[in-house]
RNA sequence: GGGCGCGUAGCUCAGCGGAAGAGCACCUCCUUGACAUGGAGGGGGUCACAGGUUCGAUCCCUGUCGCGCCCACCA
């Protein structure tokens, strides 16, 4: 017996677990060693991370392909594994430290705290998957994996050592992003613009040999900046070469202020006439665009920050350089370690004093802050690793130009051909400690021909300078002193760093006569990027030949966010093509954002996050399922109010309901029973429309088009399976026993099985519910829906029986229509007027049913309507309902009035066509011929309804 | 500055070359034996605006207005 109400949190779980017991969503199971693989990454979530409506949506539309192509008898694979998400993690456990007043990350050390990190990756890392097994998600969780495996790291290694050798990885000196708060470097992607009301500030740079006056123009020249600050570390000003207020002062110097320091003015196109003064400070160390007109003019690099960006004046060579005592040099060096943003109201102030200010203007500019740590980034000159994206991007804009890859929808192309085509070195070393450690040895530098080594002090961000340092880039540590070896003639050990302790080492061994060179380990770590960027083979098993990486890659489709094109998609098309020689998906669903329900992008701090745990406690997996993939319209955001989950949770009940029906009235499954041998036209119909139904489902989720594959599921099931196939079923299957009775419960129970299976890739939890309730009665079977066939209905389409139902439920929805509009609330007589021999037996066939949906008490035949009825047209039939004395034939005859009217303005409309030469000659002949039938329809109606009204006319 | 997208019923959105659709909301009626998490019926739209292409435009093209998003730049 079906519950009377069917409870998603007592059913979801139970079968959850039946279906890890039976494997059900294993890769490669034996009966399908011969079927086609579908194989789908998942996008790797954080490990740390929990469940959010955005991973409900991607995880959802993938489950549904997944169970779809694992039901019509693919071998699926889909890929599940979490990301260790390097800076969001590490950000994690730091917080964590500092809630618990325990010691920080550098306090406790590297090891103690990467320990700290995998205890805390063993503690939360299993609720993410916990959660998408709450949301139905059928991976194949035997082949689980995590970025930081050994197996991964090992793929991550071997490729950037191949890389390297290839050239394509390579350390370079320099501007990044700096992210002064988490003290690493970042992408260019990782960089957010936050338009910020500034200023700007427009200064007077004395020139070299006039005495400076504030009265006199042309004891100066005045350059604009937002960022007076970085003045300390101007090497020029630069002025258009075309410029003809400056064109006399190219070549000259100015003194720049409160340093002292001579600096040349240049003249480069890169000055803007326009904006500011015309002329503009340099500083090649703190501005992408000075850095690119710095090296044009081989002027000197000034850093004047920390990694902290704090004034750092102190100790360094290249402020200190050609620059001659002074009070006011002595005041700016005093300024060291102030913040970067102290020290632009002070730096400002002092130059106020001295009339070097001209102005201050408000001024809007897009500041670039950290998206994680939400500082301001500072541009640092510093040594990193890069990766020559715009080599190994060639082969990945190719594939997707020659279709080896599609973007669905496709006009997401653009957006990854203009970024592909204009992508910059991706900077991959990042100064954290949680990630796959850079396998890159430093060494001491041979001198004098390999006989004397040099030790230099470590560089304080990445631990050495490439030109510093001897560098061996291997796979292990083992090749890394084997490669050593082989360059120092000499035992090599691992040591620490290249520090004083380490100096002090050797100093100790050389006393004891040892004789060796230490190497150390880059400190820094990979992007996370890195890692996800070779996810499609990485996690099939790559570097090692595996028949998983033969029999899956490449994946047949990848699901996820727009937001991730670049991060993700672009790379693992780069790397899956260099590596694989292969695109790594056919096809990329790129599906967008789910808001509120008030269209508001869901945030944290907006407070408007709905949890989908909390959804799927209240409703049900299924209903939130349903709901995501309904809205799941191609390019646009889905909105997900509680009143669209709870209209879904409504559809399942539904569902559920039918299925006791079904139950209720005997309607078991019938061994072999095949709808094509059904007899009565109602059961032929419904296997008309269910294949109807399925050919639409099925080509809809084929084409991506998630939302149109659910609205015809939510459509057939409801509107046309309950509305009226179980209505009109009921007299039938109340009826006397006999073949039309066993037949009508053999189809209701078969297309119930067919909706069963149609909705599983959207509703799993449900329809495998009453996969296993249904099994109880009929046929035994043992399988599991997952595992089941996907409707394949050929050969049951029946316009006959279509012709058939479609005039009884017209006919029913008429006469209910003007009970409705007429209050009737009394059963009525219906009178079919001049009916054909055919349609009257159709009439007698169907005369139970209609009397009880329409509530007729009889049904009559005339050669016309009876005087004063109401004349309903049901396709081109006359059905009257004698009503004299209940209708008001004043309404009655406004009513038809408008009936014909509407007639004629169809035969208008159809004549102005078909009376233009240009359109019989024009327009293909089967729409000609359609409007045609359209024409003899609708005069046809109009003769009828005119006659109607006519009769009503002598009515009085 | 470049690119992408959106303006369709009160609301949220489908549809995108051949007679305007759904869900919600609204109005009327219904405790009929699957389901009130339900059933029946109904009102409501010059498909942003202006041109153009076409036999025919909500749909294609161009422009205008309004609204998003992405990228770049910002002295």
């Amino acid at each position: 017996m079906i519950d009377k109400t069917y409870q998603p949190s007592e059913v979801e779980g139970r079968i959850y677990k039946i279906w890890e017991q039976a494997g059900a969503f294993r890769a490669g199971r034996p009966e399908r060693a011969q079927a086609k693989p579908y194989t789908i990454v998942i996008p790797p979530p954080n490990v740390t991370g929990s469940l959010h409506m955005g991973h409900a949506l991607n995880n959802t539309l993938q489950d549904i392909l997944c169970r779809f192509e694992r039901m019509r008898g693919r071998d699926v694979l889909w890929q599940p594994g979490t990301d260790h998400a390097g800076i969001a993690t590490q950000m994690v456990v730091e917080r964590q430290l500092a809630e618990r007043k325990e010691p920080g990350r550098r306090e406790m050390g590297r090891e103690a705290f990467l320990k700290r990190v995998w205890e805390w990756k063993a503690e939360s890392g299993g609720t993410i998957v916990n959660q998408l097994k709450r949301l139905g998600a059928s991976c194949d969780w035997s082949r689980e994996r995590f970025t930081m495996d050994e197996g991964l790291s090992r793929a991550v290694r071997k490729v950037f050592v191949e890389l390297y050798r290839d050239g394509l990885i390579y350390k370079d000196k320099r501007l990044v992003n700096w992210d002064p708060k988490l003290l690493t470097a970042i992408s260019d992607l990782e960089v957010v613009q936050v338009e910020t009301k500034g200023h700007l500030w427009h200064l007077r740079y004395p020139l070299e040999g006039k005495t400076f006056n504030p009265e006199d123009p042309s004891t100066f020249i005045v350059v604009a900046t937002t960022r007076p600050e970085t003045m300390l570390g101007d090497t020029a000003v630069a002025v258009h070469p075309d410029d003809e207020r400056y064109k006399a002062l190219v070549g000259k110097n100015v003194i720049l202020p409160l340093v002292g320091r001579k600096i040349p003015i240049i003249a480069d196109e890169y000055s803007d006439p326009e904006k500011g003064s015309g002329a503009v400070k340099i500083t090649p160390a703190h501005d992408f665009n000075d850095f690119e007109v710095g090296k044009r003019h081989n002027l000197p690099q000034i850093n004047i920050l920390s990694v902290e960006a704090k004034i750092a004046l102190k100790d360094n060579a290249e402020f200190a350089a050609g620059l001659a005592p002074s009070s006011d040099l002595e005041a700016t060096l005093a300024m060291h370690g102030m913040d970067r943003f102290a020290a632009r109201k002070a730096i400002v102030a002092r130059l106020e004093e001295k009339g070097l200010v001209e102005k201050i203007e408000p001024h809007g500019l897009s500041v670039p802050h950290g998206d994680r740590s939400n500082v301001v980034i500072e541009p640092f000159l510093t040594d990193q690793w890069y990766v020559n994206a715009k080599k190994m991007a060639e082969p990945a804009i190719a594939a997707v130009r020659e279709g080896k890859t599609n973007f669905v929808p496709k006009n997401w192309e653009a957006t990854y051909f203009s970024w592909m085509e204009n992508i910059q070195p991706w900077c991959i070393s990042r100064q954290l400690w949680w990630g796959h450690q850079i396998p890159a040895w430093y060494g001491p530098q041979i001198t004098d021909e390999g006989k004397n080594l040099r030790i230099y002090p470590g560089d304080p961000v990445s631990g050495a300078r490439t030109s510093d340092v001897e560098m061996f880039v291997a796979p292990s540590e083992e090749d890394a002193i084997r490669q050593a070896i082989e360059r120092y003639g000499r035992t090599v050990r691992i040591v620490s760093g290249p520090n004083e302790q380490m100096r002090n080492i050797f100093r100790a061994a050389a006393s004891q006569g040892e004789d060796f060179v230490g190497i150390w380990r880059d400190e820094d770590v990979l992007d996370t990027w890195f890692s996800s960027a070779l996810w499609p083979f990485s996690t099939l098993g790559w570097p090692d030949e595996t028949p998983e990486v033969k029999r899956y890659y490449p994946t047949d489709t990848l699901v996820t966010g727009f937001d991730i094109i670049f991060f993700w998609v672009a790379r693992m098309m780069m790397m899956g093509l260099h590596f694989q020689k292969e695109v790594p998906f056919r096809d990329v669903y790129i599906h967008r954002l789910v808001r509120d329900a008030t269209g508001a992008k869901m945030s944290k701090s907006k407070g408007n996050v709905v949890d989908p745990l909390g959804v799927i406690d209240d409703f049900g997996a299924d209903a939130l399922r349903f709901t995501l993939a309904r809205g799941a319209a191609q390019g646009h955001d889905i909105r997900l109010g509680p009143q669209d989950v709870e209209n879904n949770r409504n559809f399942a009940t539904k569902l559920w309901n039918a299925a006791r029906f079904v139950e209720f009235n005997g309607a078991a499954r019938v061994e072999g029973f095949d709808p094509k041998s059904a007899k009565v036209a109602l059961n032929r119909w419904i296997a008309h429309e269910t294949a109807k139904a399925a050919a639409e489902i099925t080509k809809a989720i084929e084409a991506y088009a998630f939302n149109e594959a659910a609205a015809a599921a939510y459509r057939f099931v409801w509107n046309v399976y309950c509305d009226w196939y179980v209505e009109l079923s009921k007299p039938l299957l109340t009826g006397p026993d006999g073949a039309a009775k066993d037949e009508t419960r053999a189809t209701a129970a078969w297309a119930l099985d067919e909706i069963i299976k149609l909705l599983h890739p959207f509703m799993p939890f449900i329809t495998e519910e009453l996969w296993a309730v249904t099994a109880e009665q009929g046929p035994k079977r043992s399988g599991l829906l997952a595992l089941s066939d996907w409707p394949k209905l050929d050969g049951l389409t029946d316009d006959k029986a279509e012709a058939e139902i479609g005039w009884v439920i017209e006919l029913i929805t008429a006469v209910r229509s003007i009970r409705a509009e007429m209050n009737i609330s009394v059963n009525i007589p219906l009178v079919l007027a001049g009916a054909s021999k055919e349609i009257e037996s159709r009439a007698e066939r169907w005369a139970e049913f209609i009397k009880r949906l329409a509530r007729v008490s009889e049904i009559s035949s005339a050669v016309s309507a009876p005087q004063g009825s109401v004349q309903l047209i049901v396709r081109g039939e006359v059905a009257a309902l004698p009503l004299i004395g209940v209708i008001d034939l004043d309404a009655e005859r406004a009513r038809l009035a408008k009936e014909l009217a509407k007639a004629e303005s169809d035969i208008a409309r159809v004549d102005a066509k078909l009376n233009n030469a240009n359109f019989v000659a024009r327009a293909p002949e089967e729409v000609v011929e359609e409007e045609k039938e359209k024409r003899e329809e609708a005069s046809g109606r109009k003769v009828k309804i005119a006659a109607a009204l006519d009769a009503l006319k002598a009515a009085k």
